[in-house]
This record gives structure tokens, C-alpha cells and sequence, in this order.
DNA sequence: AAATGATGCATAACACTGTTGCGCTACCCA
DNA sequence: TGGGTAGCGCAACAGTGTTATGCATCATTT
């Protein structure tokens, strides 16, 4: 019996498949599967989403809003090298509680032949475009050196972003394990910003107690 | 007709699905089509790969190959920061010739339920070990700081392989465009690692010449 | 209030995928 | 000259995304 129960069954079907995509991995997005779950049939994903693609789109887009939401929560503070590794940890920790997710919006082509359209692309650089601001005010404090604000921030970015990318895939073990190696590559990527090595140091070091703090669930 | 034809169809099979991966992407990569094109049937891949993931498999140990080739071209002055510097240029040479073939190597889970195994990964990470003799020898020459070779590897690996990603997926554009992002992270990376900026800019000048005349087709 | 339109979903089918059991064929070896 | 066996063609099964069709319900209009 159509249009009776469940006043939006949009956001259900989202709910779903975010769920499964957790939980389950990939291979568990189907549509059949999805509309068994939400207690409808698989058109359900046609009228709403215009197919597979479609819902996997608006999970993206809602990956992109935890990220956001998780470096809305990075306080701004007089030590602005901190406040940038705090970001950093903020990417790190919601690339690893979203991790199918996170592939999903930064990893390509990946699943169910989804893939990313320029719009897609232009709303994930605006979510990262945040961090630019930390790197203006290193570089007002002299902390960095003169530059492009922009090109540093990617540097930050395309860093992080490495280190997810191979932590997720199981590529960084003992004795070069992920942790260690996010620690190391942050002072890495403040020194050569322009930092000094203690000073980077001893922000990267706050920074961990600061995430502890401010990003507690 | 069976045992006729095709002396060996294992590297027909191999080469044949390379080929329709890098020409056509990874939804190209059926049974079927892989079958067709071979001149064979599906149960071709499956009494020499056992599915369709070992296929894959052995597609990625070619791909792995192929970047060590590009590694051994390499050569070795009496500038390893530059040497360091025209490896990360041979990693995204490689990276961008065979795009498909790498987003399968280190891409976590992707083509056809396909996952790594840590008999893989570890194919991958000795491939990426010959990294960390150029390091050694930019710390034995003081232009780096003393330290972890194998973690300074690392960081290399990770930044590369994080603008690779985010290059193929599309994320680099102007004015931070992936060439861009490149060279200066080459520099920040050598910097961060201890070098002097003046050294380090030169020696990332030095690698683009050389990767031309080492690299050349 | 009753008829009309459109909306949203259920059912079933189509083309496609990876995978498997069956059986034949062509080879190797005794 | 016989097995024995390895390698592959054929057909089928369960699964996928997608689409055509039809029906039930709502919103609207008259």
C-alpha cells in the first residue's frame, strides 16, 4: 500500500545506506538490500535519488558535513600552529570513524560505478577551504614564512590525506605505524612551513592534549 | 576446442584485462569481456587465478613492477636530496601512467570486491623500501637531520602518495593545480626533513631536469 | 461531494555480473 | 594403444542495477 506509512522516506533510505556503508562495507550497498531495511522496494531509490548513484551522492555530501562539523568544533587560540594540527587530527579522526565513507568522497572511483562530479569535488574543497584560515594567521605571527596561505594549507591536506589513505589501507605497521608517523610528519610539515623545530614541536604536542579536549564525543 | 591454441593463456588473460583496466577503467574488468577478448572462456580465469580477485591480484603485482622499474632508472649522484626528490617524480609518473592500476594498489577496497592481502601490502612496502637508502645518505651528508631514515621515507611516501590521490581524483586544480602542489611540497618535505631552503630549492630545480633525461620514454 | 490528475511505490522483467557443476577434448605418460 | 588428467566450452544459479507497467493513494478542481 503506497503513501501511507513513513512521512519521509528519503531520509530513511539515507539512514539506511549510511548505516550499512559503517557497518557493512561497500559490498552491502544494494538496492535490494537497502529497500529491504527501509521497509519499501528498490523503486523507492529511483523516485527519491534517480538510482544507486544518486544516494550514494547524498551520502557523500553527508560525509562532508561530519567533516565540517568536526573542524567546526577546533577552538581558535593564540597559538595558531596548534590550532592547524588540531585540524589535522580532526580530519584524521573522522577519515577513521567514517572510513567507507571517507573513500567514498576522497578515494576516486569506488563504489557501485559512483563517481564524483565537479560539484561534488568544489562542495569537498569547501569544507577544507577552513584550514586556510589557521595557515593567514601562522603566517601574520610569523610562524611561517611569507606565502601563499592556500598552497600551505594543501600541503596539510594532501599530507593528511596520505596518511589516511595509506593507514586505511593497511599499509603503515609497526615499527612506522600510523600513529607514529602522523606525529613525526605534522612537526615535518610545520618546519618546513617556516617553524622552528622546538616550537613546532611543542605546538604539535599541544595540539594532541587540545584534540583530547575539544573533539571529545 | 580446448588445449589447442594460446600456449599460454595465463599472460594472454593478464595482459589482455591490464590493457581493458587502463583503457577503459575498472568497470571494464568482467569475465566475460576479459574472456572475449582472450579468445577464451570464463573458466579460463578461474582454473588459472582461482576468480576474479586473483586476476586482479596478479595485475597489481604488474603494477607494482612497473613502479619498480621506474625506481631502478633512478640514478644515484652525489646529491641524494635530488635523487630523493626525482624518486617522488618517478612515483607520480608511474602513478599517472597507470592510473587505474595504482588507485587498485593502494586504494583500499575497490574493483571487483577485490582486497588486499598482507602478503600484498608487504610486496607494496618492499618496492617503497628502496626510498630509504637515499635518505640515509641525505642524512650522512648532513642535509638531513639525524634520525629515522625508514620514518623520513615514510613521510615521503605518505605526501606523495596523498597529491597522487587527490590529483587523480580530481581535487588539484587552479590556482593550486597538482603540478603546482608538487614542487612545493617537494620543498617543504626536504625542509621539514632538516635541509636549508636555499639547498632544498635547488636540488627540487636539479630533479625536474634530471627526471626528464632519467625518466625519458 | 465527486471526478480528475498526479504522485509514490509494488511487482516483475531485462541485461548484466561472479561463480560453479558438468562434460568433452586434447594432451601426456605408461 | 590404452588410461589419466589437465584445460576449457556450455549452461545454469544467485546476485546486481535498472526499467516498464500498473495500482493505490493523495491533492486538486469543479
Amino acid at each position: 500500500m503506497p503513501r501511507k506509512a513513513d512521512p519521509n522516506v528519503r531520509t530513511t533510505l539515507i539512514d539506511v545506506a549510511a548505516r550499512l556503508l559503517a557497518e557493512e562495507g561497500p559490498k552491502a550497498l544494494s538496492t535490494r538490500r537497502i529497500a529491504a531495511e527501509a521497509e519499501t522496494s528498490t523503486m523507492a531509490v529511483y523516485t527519491h535519488f534517480g538510482g544507486m548513484s544518486g544516494l550514494v551522492r547524498e551520502i557523500v555530501y553527508e560525509g562532508f558535513a561530519r567533516l565540517q562539523n568536526h573542524f567546526s568544533r577546533v577552538k581558535e587560540t593564540d597559538d595558531p600552529v596548534a590550532d592547524l594540527c588540531v585540524h589535522g587530527r580532526a580530519y584524521r579522526g573522522n577519515a577513521q570513524a567514517n572510513s567507507h565513507l571517507y573513500a567514498a568522497m576522497f578515494g576516486g572511483e569506488s563504489l557501485s560505478g559512483f563517481e564524483l562530479t565537479e560539484d561534488d569535488r568544489q562542495h569537498g574543497r569547501y569544507v577544507l577551504a577552513s584550514i586556510v584560515g589557521c595557515v593567514d594567521r601562522c603566517i601574520e605571527t610569523g610562524r611561517f614564512r611569507a606565502g601563499d596561505a592556500g598552497m600551505v594549507a594543501h600541503h596539510m591536506w594532501v599530507a593528511m590525506h596520505g596518511l589516511v589513505n595509506l593507514e586505511l589501507g593497511g599499509y603503515l605497521i609497526e615499527p612506522w605505524t600510523a600513529d607514529a608517523c602522523f606525529e613525526t610528519q605534522l612537526v615535518t610539515l610545520v618546519v618546513g612551513a617556516g617553524d622552528g623545530l622546538d616550537a613546532a614541536t611543542a605546538s604539535v604536542a599541544t595540539s594532541a592534549d587540545r584534540y583530547a579536549v575539544e573533539l571529545a564525543t
